[in-house]
DNA sequence: ATCATTTAGGACAAATTTATCTTAAATATT
DNA sequence: AATATTTAAGATAAATTTGTCCTAAATGAT
């Protein structure tokens, strides 16, 4: 569903965040340990969503990742697809024809739009502060 | 969603169905014109579906594959996916992990089961004939 | 029987994704 | 100013996926 690259950086965001709400800052060896992801694959994925303003870095001793909780409640987990696999999830063809739509649709098309709309529809509703507040109160984990 | 075998897997599956309805066995070259797919490619993936009594492949002149109408009426779209992709797709967690279920979830889990379920439920309700009919009856295309 | 045609299947190659390593740049602390 | 710490970013490597090629086996037609 979504690249290694996407897992990766969905669960460091999630860690940052919840640090965030702690008022810490998160380097990328404990964002590793914490999210289960390998460290150097990961700083670069966070180094996008740096770039997008999703999640803020510091270099420095003291320095590492954080979030603002208005960054946590304005992005959705679809803005982190987004910027990472791109919006082939949202529009591309089923079949990986390279146009498919209602015209003239792969076989698949209809099926495929109403289980790509609720997708589409999962990833906006949900936030980062959302899924930080449930790691926080130890509803879910980010490592097994 | 599903990987590029997946895709040439399930193109040439209906091109050769839609065959099948008008009495013609489909050859490995036909197959790849008219699905929009690499030849020997695909055709390792109908070595698959073939062992696993999809559809069926015969050596020699007037060789190629073939479905019954049985066949096509029989097989869902999740069983072609399963075959070649796993059943990562139905039980496989969102974020990664090696496990994920209630007890233990990751922070997407609910949100992601609920969608999982809509994909599995499309696939196992959609069969090799209907979308074959669709293709047939010019409602839809394969290539593009 | 021979031959041409087709799938089967293994070896190989290319492309992409995933992951690591190394050096540079930034910066807080002393 | 010097130093230690941290992210940034490019180079490289490993793994996986995608795709091709070649030979063998099967088989229908002559």
């Amino acid at each position: 569903m979504f690249s290694k690259a996407c897992e990766h950086g969905i669960k460091a965001i999630i860690y940052i965040a919840t640090q965030s709400l702690q008022g810490q800052r998160a380097k990328i060896g404990d964002v590793a340990i914490n999210s289960g992801s390998p460290g150097a694959f990961t700083a670069k994925v966070l180094g996008t969503l740096t770039k997008y303003s999703i999640v803020n870095s510091y270099t420095g001793p003291t320095g590492g990742f954080d979030m603002s909780v208005k960054q946590m409640r304005q992005t959705k987990m679809s803005d982190i697809v987004r910027v990472i696999d791109g919006d082939n999830i949202y529009n591309g063809c089923g079949l990986g024809l390279s146009e498919c739509n209602n015209d003239q649709p792969c076989p698949m098309h209809d099926k495929f739009s109403k289980v790509r709309a609720g997708i589409k529809e999962m990833l906006t509703k949900t936030t980062v502060y959302d899924l930080a507040k449930g790691l926080q109160e130890g509803k879910t984990v980010l490592i097994r």
